[in-house]
RNA sequence: GGAGAGGUGGCCGAGUCGGCUGAAGGCGGUUGCCUGCUAAGCAAUUGUACGGGUUUAAGCCUGUACCCCGGGUUCGAAUCCCGGCCUCUCCGCCA
């Protein structure tokens, strides 16, 4: 949520980063909703200071038996008034305060402008592209042939976009779950998380999936709630209204969890194979920090993530997102993008996202610093999501006689250096 | 799911038959004094949000609101009434 007073203050700047988002919205009639909503509470206020006043008054009078009845009188129609602007103040606020809720933030000044993702800048490549003197094989197949993933049977249980991972496919991603939360845990310094894999209406509104996405998220009606899209849901709600000590930042955490996405709207768009899933499993990292700190966080995110691929020794991409391809809440973001040999396509795996204030001022997340009170910055991203991994994994690991090699920081979790081929 | 108890400031904990309680008392925190150092002691201070005023600014002054949340009664509610949420205890069910 844009601060009211930023409004107020910078209009311009404000229309101006919207407009590179690509977005259009009316901000002078928030602006007049607020002026008329200032003069209402001055005058309420003024009103109500009154009615204490004369209340005390009244309160000493019955103690010395002294007639009070004009003063109730009198007040009985002050108090009937409070109560009518309150009812119209109380309308003001919720207007304000659904427009901010869909006015998405605005992106950091160092942030590329552009309209869409053809505008996203490569900030670097790292690790090669493998040379395979074999015809290679794509995800699916060799999903298939070693019997790692059953798809249609996953289908069957809940449909399309749910897989179903078996035997040493199942093992395989346990491995890759472990592997990289022991990772983050042990050398980056983050706390392990396990999350509630389901969110209410006031966790999804912090984050930004509320109020204008949640058609994205899986509701269970009869509980109101919603089933998380991302760990990030959970875990930056874990300070909702709270005010952390300044010390305490960066607080810095990683979960696992399982996704939950409707996709809806995204029908035949990569969604062959582990591309594009209703339920996948996701290692998050989210970091609280310092609003001064927050830009070298975000730093220190992208390496915390692109350390698994590495270790992994996967060709993969760091991207900057443009402003036009900025998702709603965040300020600056980049992308890290694996290499699928089988389709020669980059295939993102991480997301890594600066929000600065915007969740903050939704859930209400602050920090104390020299008695003085303010929000903190909440980032987080990806590290990293496992299904486009598994993919970039099986292609580039394979061998010419079906076999896939298991990349050796994993070996200790999968226990084998090789899966062999059974079909 | 059934029965009962309860939700007060960073924490503990008082709050009378509604009025001078933003909230006693204690702990903790901060600052000052004291002290050879530490401990102890003494004193002061110590919530948040939103307005208004003032200052170059840190700040200061001032108003309103907040004692789980939302309604109601009343001139006036932490205190009374209704609804919701949460916690605890017992019973039931269950991985």
């Amino acid at each position: 949520m844009l601060d009211i007073k930023r409004l107020r203050n910078n209009p311009d700047e404000i229309k101006i980063g919207l407009k590179n988002k690509g977005v259009n919205i009316d901000i002078e009639n928030i602006l007049n909703i607020d002026n008329n909503l200032r003069l209402l509470e001055n005058q309420t206020d003024e009103l109500k200071h009154k009615r204490n006043v004369v209340s005390k008054e009244i309160s000493f009078k019955k103690k010395n038996k002294e007639d009070a009845s004009n003063a109730i009188s009198d007040m009985q129609k002050v108090s009937k008034t409070i109560k009518t602007n309150d009812v119209k103040i109380q309308e003001y606020k919720n207007s304000i305060n659904k427009s901010l809720l869909n006015i998405p933030n605005t992106p950091h000044t160092s942030t590329p402008i552009g309209k869409s993702e053809k505008d996203n800048v490569v900030i670097k490549e790292v690790g090669e592209k493998k040379n395979f003197n074999f015809s290679i094989k794509d995800h699916l197949e060799l999903a298939e042939n070693n019997s790692l993933i059953d798809f249609k049977r996953g289908a069957k249980i809940a449909g399309s976009g749910f897989p179903l991972y078996t035997g040493e496919g199942a093992k395989l991603e346990r491995s890759i779950i472990n592997y990289m939360l022991d990772l983050h845990t042990t050398k980056h310094g983050y706390t392990e998380i396990i999350p509630p894999f389901m969110a209410n209406v006031n966790s999804t509104t912090t984050t930004g999936q509320l109020p204008k996405f949640g058609e994205d998220m899986y509701y269970v009606n009869e509980d109101e709630l919603y089933l998380v899209p991302t760990a990030e849901v959970p875990v930056t709600n874990i300070h909702q209204n709270e005010i952390l000590d300044v010390k305490e930042l960066p607080k810095k955490y990683t979960a696992y969890s399982a996704c939950f996405r409707r996709e809806a709207g995204s029908y035949g768009k990569d969604t062959r194979g582990l591309q594009r899933l209703h339920q996948f499993n996701k290692v998050e990292l989210v970091q609280f920090a310092h609003p001064k700190k927050s830009y070298e966080v975000l730093e220190n995110i992208v390496n915390n993530a692109e350390t698994i691929l590495k270790n992994l020794k996967l060709p993969y991409r760091i991207i900057e997102l443009c402003t036009g391809d900025l998702s709603f809440a965040s300020t600056k973001c980049f992308d890290i993008e694996l290499w699928s040999p089988a389709t020669e396509k980059w295939l993102e795996v991480s997301s890594c996202s600066n929000f600065e204030d915007f969740q903050a001022r939704r859930g209400n997340i602050k920090f104390r610093e020299n008695n003085k009170v303010d929000f903190v910055h909440t980032l987080n991203g990806s590290g990293v999501a496992t299904p486009r991994l598994m993919i970039a994994i099986l292609e580039n690991y394979q061998k010419e006689d079906g076999s896939i090699e298991i990349p050796e920081v994993l070996i200790p979790y999968f226990g084998k250096k090789e899966i062999q081929k059974i079909k």
